[in-house]
DNA sequence: CGGGCAATTGATAGATGTCAAGAGAAGTGG
DNA sequence: CCACTTCTCTTGACATCTATCAATTGCCCG
């Protein structure tokens, strides 16, 4: 079952059009699970999420793999790999259970004031969300790290029913295991724990639980 | 007994003088281990590290501190709250052991392309560094972590001699426990075990430890 | 039907946080 | 200059969280 995720595309104004030239260079589609390119590679693009979601991995001395970013329609990537020239830090794929379409735009954006802004408040953001998942991998306990990446699941694609916030879950759970690096084994314990304290349920790809179960993850 | 570090203060080249202006805007001068803005604080400024060392760090929900951002001269801060406009999501201090110098710098750097690259670099740098500590935090034990820290310190302030490494540790044990995400008494014994097995040695505030030794750091 | 993968549960070991206590260093005030 | 306080650094004992290993089930896909 797919579920159903209002994709926030934003519009680059008016700058694009008075020079007449396309943004989007061309459309790429990803089957679920398949690699947009991999840590190491060299060319960098930009490319924006337009429907379904990507993940940004990378893995570590051991061969385990984090996720290092989630990427939802709307967001771009790889902002940094623009700045810098180096080669990715990271692999880009789309979800395992899900495919992903996206945009791959005109190399010129940087002239276009308009997703300048647009990709400085993403960069911003992101930073952000990265400091969050830094102090949270640091100092809390796997329960509420998955309270963090529920939080973010809501702010995303949440909505509302009654006093219970119904949210998306794409991810498996070795895919939710590896954003809050934590093992299989842990997530999927501490998931069936929260079940079994009536804070959470789940039904196929959705998850609900209370609003004021979820403000307990803001930091 | 201070330790001598050659800052690479960058020189932003001939935009700022063409525009007859001064990039500095004013000297700051930082006594040890004291505050400069403040997480939540709504100011956004651009600073630029003179001399000494700065740390970012916000405190969890347990009021646990992490340093998210170590700072050298020659490094700008901070660059994301300058791209949204939102409060600052860590506090900045000066090392508890050293003070620090830096320049407010002049709000127009926009205007300047010469600055606008070398913030661009860093800013890219900074989130490359984000990840790998993410990645280490994620799924590496406190010594590889501590490593990864030893390995920057030797990146950014150390120096050959013959087949070791001698790198500078402004960090206090408790600094250094709060940029490796553990408890002051983990980070304690691990140090005191890499000393007992020979792979690092410490006298006052400079480490010295074998080449290779930092070179299993590497990711 | 069979193979492979995701999800789940149990048992166990190991790493690390927490608590407690003491030694040393540094700052402060008389 | 000396007592006093305060903080950092260090070590030990212990509890607890989480990774790891192993085994089972169920599902999807060929």
């Amino acid at each position: 079952m797919q579920i159903s995720f209002q994709p926030e595309i934003l519009s680059y104004g008016a700058g694009a059009r008075l020079r007449s030239q396309p943004v989007v260079l061309r459309p790429v589609t990803l089957r679920k699970g398949s690699i947009l390119f991999r840590q190491g590679d060299r060319q960098s693009k930009l490319y924006q999420v337009v429907s379904g979601w990507m993940k940004l991995s990378r893995v570590s001395l051991k061969g385990q793999d984090l996720i290092v970013e989630l990427l939802f329609p709307g967001d771009h990537f790889d902002l940094h790999s623009l700045l810098d020239s180096a080669p990715y830090g990271f692999t880009a794929a789309s979800l395992s259970a899900h495919p992903a379409d996206l945009h791959c735009l005109h190399p010129d954006y940087w002239s276009n004031p308009n997703l300048v802004r647009i990709l400085h408040q993403q960069l911003a953001q992101q930073i952000r969300r990265q400091h969050e998942m830094m102090a949270a991998l640091a100092s809390e306990s796997v329960e509420q790290r998955i309270l963090l990446v529920l939080a973010l699941l809501a702010r995303r694609g949440g909505r509302r029913e009654g006093s219970s916030m119904v949210l998306p879950m794409p991810l498996s759970r070795k895919e939710l295991a590896e954003l809050t690096g934590s093992s299989v084994e842990s997530t999927i314990r501490t998931l069936t724990d929260l079940q079994r304290r009536g804070l959470l349920h789940w039904s196929g790809q959705e998850f609900r639980c209370g609003q004021d179960f979820l403000n307990s993850a803001r930091c």
